[in-house]
DNA sequence: TGTACATCAGTGAACGCGCGTTCACTGATGTAC
DNA sequence: TGTACATCAGTGAACGCGCGTTCACTGATGTAC
């Protein structure tokens, strides 16, 4: 684990809905958490509206504060950003580590998982994706903590490589070119759906997870039917 | 090959690059090929500043012509982005397609230099693929010829996959889904370039062909050691 | 326990900016006769 | 060949907007004594 300059950052689903935005008159002067409340404005919003409409007076008329109070607790707008898509990538591992720890077996199927919960991940948040790999964060080295959070989440499907290459199950080779194999595919998939590049036919839902299901399959299995 | 309305849309590299932007008093009142003249600058800006920055006024002030002129030639800012990717879709189409023409023999090679190519039209045109996939177009159904344009670069590999499954090179199953792994497979690892997520150990410059190759190769005999 | 004080979170006005789009216009072009 | 005219590409001023950020301030908080 990484340190997190973010002490209290809430990671997505866990964080509690706050009950309503309270009008400015309805709260006392001092907010108490206005860090907080604000990002959790900005993410909302972010998921209802698309991160390029977010603007920060936006944000702060919605919790029910002045436009300039955000700036007691952030630089600017771009560390606001830096600080959601260092939540999202928090999030991220956090969805890939669950669901590697349910598959308790076969190395191979846990890197499977990983990846389908990257595709899972990604297609109930994909406005938070555009903040993660957009460019609203202009030089993602300037967020120290949020560049450990996307290492780490990387590194979430490289050591199942490794440890899929050490139990005989996983190709050998180069196991960063493996793990980058295998993120690429999670990671195509996921903003293919996200960004309304699949089309589905036939009625009803496109079953996403069904569809990373698949997709991951093949990866593993290989496109080729050559003998091996 | 679909019909295109834009005329005489330029395609990326063949376009010739006009020798400078005249400015105001140099010329004639009338441009003779205004339009074509703003996607250019537009392109231009895009390629060098990156596609959130792009403003209809810097581009008429660009091409040296009033910020309202733009308005004979496009009914909106987001109309010119819809140019501008449906332009991309087509120079996408057209570099899978040269891949493939020297790729004679194997129908699997041919799918693999496909995706190749992909990637490379990808990372040499990183802020097009924004206009292409991102979201500044908010609704790719008000512009048909974009979506036909989208749809052709799609159907490159669908049709390269079935080839392949014809020619017993390709793994058999769900046509549309083997070629939806293929695309999310170089989809994403073009985008992990493009936006800079991989960052690349020891000197030099980072080898995307190489590295394309490798990952593709790695998709088409597959990640898992198991037998077949 | 009570008071003076330092701290700092939140305020509202202001700065300066560039944007997308519309409008009535002007000047160039080419065509009908 | 010459002229009247319709067309329409390009103009510059204007509208109305919301933004990010800064500033001097005010009010609440908690701590030292």
């Amino acid at each position: 684990m990484y340190p997190l300059s973010t002490s209290n950052a809430s990671v997505l689903e866990e964080t509690p809905v706050p009950a309503k935005p309270k009008r400015r008159a309805e709260r006392a002067y001092h907010h108490g958490d206005l860090r907080n409340a604000l990002l959790e404005t900005a993410l909302a919003h972010i998921a209802g509206q698309g991160a390029r409409a977010l603007s920060l007076r936006e944000v702060a008329r919605e919790t029910g504060v002045s436009h300039a109070s955000a700036y007691r607790h952030f630089p600017s707008k771009e560390s606001v950003l830096a600080t959601i898509a260092e939540q999202g990538f928090l999030g991220l591992t956090a969805a890939m580590r669950e669901a590697v720890a349910t598959e308790r077996g076969d190395p191979l199927a846990r890197l499977c998982a990983a990846g389908i919960a990257y595709v899972d991940f990604g297609v109930k948040h994909p406005n938070h994706l555009q903040v993660m790999f957009g460019d609203l964060v202009a030089n993602h080295d300037e967020y120290p903590t949020l560049v450990a959070a996307a290492t780490q989440a990387y590194e979430v499907l490289d050591s199942l490589v490794r440890e899929g290459q050490q139990a005989g199950r996983v190709r050998q080779g180069n196991e960063r070119t493996v793990a980058l194999a295998a993120w690429a595919q999670v990671h195509g998939l996921t903003l293919l759906i996200a960004t309304g590049q699949i089309r589905h036919e036939g009625p009803g839902q496109l079953d996403h997870k069904a569809l990373a299901s698949a997709v991951v399959g093949l990866q593993a299995e290989g496109l080729s039917t050559g003998p091996r």
